[in-house]
DNA sequence: CTAGACCTTGGAGTGACTCGAAGGTCAAAT
DNA sequence: ATTTGACCTTCGAGTCACTCCAAGGTCTAG
């Protein structure tokens, strides 16, 4: 399997699974005698896995670490570096979903206040741009 | 008030505040005999909602154009282009809190299936990492 | 035999910082 | 008077995770 069908098979852009490779994150594929990277469906695993730990929003580091225990480690080393990282990861992702939620709200608090100045200004066109600025500034938070 | 006073009172820190202002993001502040950066109050509304609009996830070429119109357009100017931007940042958002929260269940099955394939392994010692491997890909999704 | 779709490499560009080096300024303590 | 330490300045480079490009090699179908 070449290169462009690997990265369909596995949702990885042949870029990016070059990239990776570079980086050290993907262990190199054998080649044949043209050069051409050839991939088995073993490789496809671990280019899901890191497609799919990399969607959840892990570093390439981590993924790095993961690949690399998934190769030469005991199966107890494996289970340890993926717990410990995916407790991190689990920990992020809620701040990040928690930071990101209260941030949607005030974008949404922040269009009503527009709206709601920008009606006002109808009536009152000699209001001053840097109303919308302090409105805004207010809105956006401490 | 001097750019470290500025950082503090606005909450970005000093050289995110040289930065956007290299950027073109924020305008050039007078400078004091010294050279130093001179802000006042109003450059703090400013200071201000460029960091409040960037915790909202908006890029920073939309953060220009808003402080480009909050300086020099009418508030029609200033809402329209506000109501546009904030319509697609709140949209985005919303995508993000979604994708980021589906990462985070997965997350947490992954590990759930990670420890549990511990248990059993630590019953059958001669599991292969390629197992972990596997049910990892298998876990992340297609 | 040629057109077009693939493959290779290395290097540059992106966004939004973040840090470091090398130097200037200033207030207070010695 | 000087020295310490905390500021300030600029410019340039590094970070992360890609993404795209150019220049060239290879393979397949018509």
């Amino acid at each position: 399997m070449r290169i462009q069908e690997a990265a369909e098979a596995s949702g990885l852009p042949a870029d990016t699974i070059r990239f990776y490779e570079r980086s050290g994150v993907l262990p190199r594929p054998p080649r044949g005698a043209n050069g051409y990277r050839a991939y088995t469906e073993e490789h496809l695993g671990t280019l899901r896995l890191a497609r799919g730990l990399r969607e959840l929003g892990l570093p390439l580091d981590d993924i790095t670490a993961i690949l690399t225990v998934a190769h030469d480690a005991t199966c107890g080393d494996v289970r340890r570096t993926l717990a410990a990282t995916l407790g991190r990861a689990i920990a992020e992702a809620d701040a990040r979903v928690t930071e990101l939620s209260n941030a949607r709200e005030r974008l949404a608090g922040l269009r009503e206040g527009v709206m709601a100045l920008n009606s006002r200004s109808d009536r009152l066109p000699g209001m001053a741009p840097c109303d919308c600025v302090r409105l805004a500034s207010e809105l956006t938070g401490p």
